[in-house]
DNA sequence: ATTTATTACTTGTATATTGCAAGTGATTTT
DNA sequence: AAAATCACTTGCAATATACAAGTAATAAAT
């Protein structure tokens, strides 16, 4: 159900095979955010991705080892989605795409400040960001 | 046909539904590469796109100021399509995404050469790729 | 203890997008 | 004038997405 053969060794095409679509990008996003979140976590977003979607995009992204699943520490019920190392090293690709579209749309106002940070030292903003996210590993 | 309402207001979520998808940053891959494109060129590819895909990502990248149609010098029969600034802009989103899959997938050995010089300094790489295509814009 | 609510999903069905093969009309080459 | 090339379009099957509802396991409330 998830992978047929690769259409080309080119490394975008290869990337795009696993998260190019319209939703994969927003979970990572989400996890980037708020770090860890369950399911219903993801279903909250402004976007409304459907359940169903969801459920097979978690599994693309597990099976891609971009996400692990981890056992919610105060509940049975509940599961935690984190992002692994690999999906950590996504960061710059969403810093981009952030300030690409912050270049030629309106952005909310909440993600200014952040957008400013970025564009401002755009180097050491990706470093920081990826050094912070790895920490939360351990 | 192109365009409904904005699922939101993230600026990742409006670039998705621009060009999220599995084939609209190949063909922006080409015109990076090959800095001008005929329809058939973009056919040629190695991922060999569906030509009434081609058609309709074509028409949305259009749409929203990411290419132009350019008349081919030697032919009418032809269409000569470009980026424009703001496709050009996407530069950074694309190395960024190589740079991602130069880390965990094997990358084919002509790519070797220039994803080494992007990794070395990525800002110079960057600023020096986009200021060469915006030459190609007079 | 038993009902009720949450949780992470699955299932069913309608619609939209993609994939493939073939076709069309305008040019261009022979 | 005929054949080839060009940028697409069309038709249809396969797949993916959207929306609504359902299920089994756990947890909370009574």
């Amino acid at each position: 159900m998830a992978s047929s053969k690769k259409r080309s060794e080119c490394p975008i095409s290869t990337s795009l095979e696993i998260w190019g679509d319209k939703w994969s990008l927003l979970i990572i996003r989400d996890l980037m955010f708020k770090k860890q979140c369950t399911y219903g976590d993801f279903l909250k977003s402004e976007e409304k991705i459907a359940t169903n979607i969801l459920a097979s995009r978690l599994l693309v992204l597990e099976e891609n080892n971009i996400i692990v699943k981890l056992e919610h520490p105060e509940s049975k019920a509940k599961v935690l989605y984190r992002l692994t190392e690999k999906g950590i090293e996504l960061f710059p690709v969403l810093v981009e795409i952030s300030l690409w579209a912050e270049k030629y749309y309106d952005i909310p106002k909440e993600r200014e400040s952040i957008i400013a940070k970025a564009k401002n030292n755009k180097t050491e903003f990706i470093a920081k960001g990826i050094q912070k996210m790895k920490e939360g590993l351990n």
